[in-house]
DNA sequence: TTAAATTTTTAGGCAAGACTAAATTTATTT
DNA sequence: AAATAAATTTAGTCTTGCCTAAAAATTTAA
């Protein structure tokens, strides 16, 4: 039975080995889970006596298979509990992330398996993740950056980048929500601000913001 | 911020002090909490500290009224999230103690009255025994043991005393659930077993039986 | 290819929460 | 009212997870 920390560390690790197949570094994690070098030294050492992540001295850890799954399988409880709250519980989007961080430790597969058949089946938390399957497979969508569309394009929104609260008011004050088609009208050469279509308005973002936007061209 | 011992440590208190106003041992904690005395000492000099119990050595512990409002807190979690798991998740009412012991524990106050409205606001949880409301109002309702009905007489059965999964599974398989109404047709003088009828079907259960099953005179 | 800067690890401590063994206080008997 | 028994507290340890400061290894720069 792991404990919460261990399940951070292993969340931490393979969000940091995402496009990224050697080691994991210290700093890194620490940086991550808001900790400092030495207790990851130590944490890493525990993980590796658990058989839950390769670790060799000055040169970062990656997951072992048994990590790996663990740590998906606490992603997948994440992500459908901020189904839930969104979805039956009235929760904006950015209010669910530090509620699920802490009902993403609960520990019962009967419970999760059946809040999955409960929410029908999701495939996609609220910010647009993908949300694992029992197994532990985990389905990526293609995804563009806002930016990276053609003036002319049209994208459908279907996650963001940075899903910090701040960044998802925002979206929701200019009601710029998940499945929206964007249409770039338009890019500022002087500013790279991007001009868009949205249903029936047409509205101005900054570059920060539609680098934060990930669509999928359709 | 309490942690889950802490906050497990005022539900004990509480639960032993019901019908029971001088200070609740140090020994009768450390049996329900299933840890040592030593242990429960220490604890209750952090809680005393906090404000949260009043206790001086040798002489048990109460909860403060800031303590009683946690304990109540904690409780209502722990119930709505039994009825949450009963309803919602297809669980049997044997399943879901050890899960909502963990959820009971999650911070968000948002998270619980929403809660509370997704279920209708319900009264009792699946045992039978009520939910305080935000406030730490707690409604009792009079309870009756089985074994204490005069022949001919029939009560609803509204809660158990022992809810230990063995005995509610028994109760399934003879299918008396909650809120059945219970006839007492004889009571043998021999071993103190009850005859019941229930609905159409009669049977007989056992003095130890009898006693853990509550209800209220109809 | 050394020297400097950065990263990582080791060493040593601290707080929470639990424990055993021993001491002390309270309760019960005789 | 002693003497014994039972309950509680104190003393001293242990584990987990975190930290700071210092040492060691690795990387980067001159």
């Amino acid at each position: 039975m792991l404990s919460y920390s261990e399940e951070n560390y292993l969340k931490a690790i393979f969000h940091l080995s995402v496009n990224n197949d050697s080691g994991v570094s210290t700093n890194s994690i620490a940086s991550k889970i808001d900790s400092k070098a030495p207790s990851v030294t130590e944490m890493l050492k525990k993980l590796f006596d658990k058989d839950l992540v390769t670790y060799k001295k000055y040169q970062g850890a990656l997951l072992t298979e048994l990590g790996r799954k663990t740590a998906l399988s606490v992603i997948r409880k994440h992500r459908l509990w901020e189904v839930f709250l969104v979805k039956k519980l009235n929760f904006k989007w950015y209010e669910v992330h530090d509620i699920a961080e802490q009902l993403e430790h609960i520990k019962s597969e009967k419970l999760t398996n059946e809040l999955d058949k409960f929410l029908e089946y999701p495939t996609q938390d609220p910010h647009g993740d993908p949300i694992p399957n029992p197994a532990g497979f985990i389905r990526y969508t293609a995804k563009l950056i806002l930016s990276d569309l053609l003036i002319g394009e049209t994208g459908k929104f279907i996650g963001v980048k940075d899903s910090s609260s701040t960044f998802l008011k925002y979206l929701d004050k200019r009601e710029i929500s998940l499945g929206s088609n964007i249409k770039v009208l338009h890019k500022e050469e002087f500013d790279e601000s991007v001009h868009i279509g949205l249903d029936e308005t047409n509205l101005s973002i900054s570059v920060k913001s539609a680098t934060n936007i990930y669509v999928t061209k359709l």
